[in-house]
DNA sequence: CGATCTGTTGAAACAATTCAAATCTGGTGG
DNA sequence: CCACCAGATTTGAATTGTTTCAACAGATCG
């Protein structure tokens, strides 16, 4: 028995929609975290680049930090894209304990063919304030059908996303609490990079120790006991909701880390397109 | 830290090739696994039956027990369709420690399309016995392309089979010893059953305890005794690989097992196809 | 300014691992 | 058929890792 899930976040009132020139020149940058993380497995032509920006223009809305998107039990709704922040798939267990299963960053999209299914068996939350942009089933089949190495590259994205989950199966499974949070902050730094959101050795890093809790299946108190022995092993550094990692070999050697399950290298994939 | 993964699977030497005829009648019954289980969530015409039948029928492999399929850094394969027997996803860690991440039961496919990724980031290996039938693109793709209501019972069964994951997740993250080994009976239960397995209460239960350890991120020590505390209330029954199950809403209810992640429910999709 | 989160600390209780040894099992060869 | 072996299961005791509970300090926000 764990502790319980704390904040249970509520229901997105509703996600005021508009139109994406209101947002300002935020979101075209935002857009092309997708061609960015991308790239990193496939060329892509201007046209290409043009149909994936176009996506994040059609329907974009926001949510405030700490809501649901949509929540478990709801009929599946559209596919979407986050364009700014980070949210969170998690399940509630009937006592209360909850689980983050996986991470929307920026770039991020849900499953591309979820309306398969029914109902959502999990929720989608917020962690911070979120844009993100709802695509049409119509408007997805013309991106997939009209150019095939986007679509080629979505396809990669799932297959990344689901390598994704099975790791942290074994994070959970096989590693202790400091080789578990230092593995995952591996991953999300190097996620992050890949959508050009690291500076240096530095990023953003909005999660709460309680949250952090709820994504390493650990009691928050014991969380902030092992980001200590992080910090004292001078591995991280974390304050002010950002993070900062010195030494990333070390904390990959640390946390058993393994980048290959996020197909990040791109040698082999090359056909010099670029028009 | 925890104990090192006791049995490395040797790598197969070589899956014997050879035709379906070969192995008898059981071949034609074990297909139909998949056939069984796509009824779960679609109608499937004669036809639509005959063409999930023949791909089966084409390159049929055997492995013996504990032998690896594909390891962990080959180039992808061909796509693959299990027969009969258990076989596992698996990964390893540096320190010895393995993990087992997914379990392949007859008449489950492994990703439709891995070949989008160049290199295995997780091994295959069997637990059993296993004959599979090996499929080419080629073969898929017409599959896919000529059989509409097939090609989407296969998407679902991809999105089952990501849904199994991240409760895998969670049965990590959030459930107890006790809890997390009742949940992955249940699991197995209820997937087995979907394919014909399980007789009254009773199924096949070929893992060892040291298996289980592997799945459940626990030791084999630890798996042992909750297993007594499972038997002494009663909930299963579990000698010579064969399991019972006499109360499945109890062990359910004990496991805080919640099916509407199998989405196995059909309501809803009926087109009253079966000519 | 109080109210409400988030982060930090200590001590006690609990869950799970480790190590070691004993028993049971199925399969093998003599 | 029995003896033997390797692997799987079971048991006990000591140790470690993690949770729980409770209290307090620091931020943050109306």
């Amino acid at each position: 028995m764990r502790r319980l899930a704390s904040h249970l976040p509520r229901l997105a009132g509703a996600g005021l929609s508009c139109r994406n020139r209101e947002l300002g020149g935020d979101v075209a940058m935002m857009t092309s975290a997708l061609v960015r993380k991308l790239l990193n497995f496939t060329p892509l032509s201007q046209g290409d680049r043009d149909a994936l920006q176009k996506i994040g223009d059609e329907r974009v809305r926001r949510f405030p930090a700490h809501t649901d998107v949509i929540q478990e039990g709801e009929a599946t709704r559209n596919m979407f894209l986050v364009l700014s922040g980070w949210a969170c798939r998690y399940k509630q267990l009937e006592n209360g304990r909850r689980q983050i299963v996986a991470f929307f960053l920026p770039g991020d999209l849900c499953d591309l063919d979820v309306l398969i299914l029914r109902k959502m068996d999990h929720s989608i939350g917020t962690l911070t304030p979120v844009t993100m942009a709802e695509l049409s089933q119509a408007a997805l089949d013309e991106l997939l059908l009209g150019y095939p190495r986007v679509a080629l590259g979505l396809r990669w994205e799932s297959l990344v996303n689901i390598a994704i989950q099975r790791e942290w199966t074994v994070n959970l499974g096989q590693r202790n609490a400091y080789e578990r949070i230092a593995h995952l902050l591996c991953e999300l730094v190097f996620r992050l990079r890949s959508i050009g959101l690291v500076h240096e050795d530095r990023c953003e890093f909005p999660l709460t120790q309680i949250e952090l809790a709820d994504v390493m299946g650990m009691s928050a108190v014991h969380v902030n006991r092992t980001l200590q022995e992080l910090r004292g092993a001078g591995l991280i550094i974390l304050r002010d909701r950002m993070l900062t990692v010195p030494r990333l070999p070390d904390l990959m050697a640390a946390s058993m880390f393994n980048p290959a399950y996020l197909h990040l290298d791109r040698e082999g994939h090359e056909r010099g397109v670029s028009e």
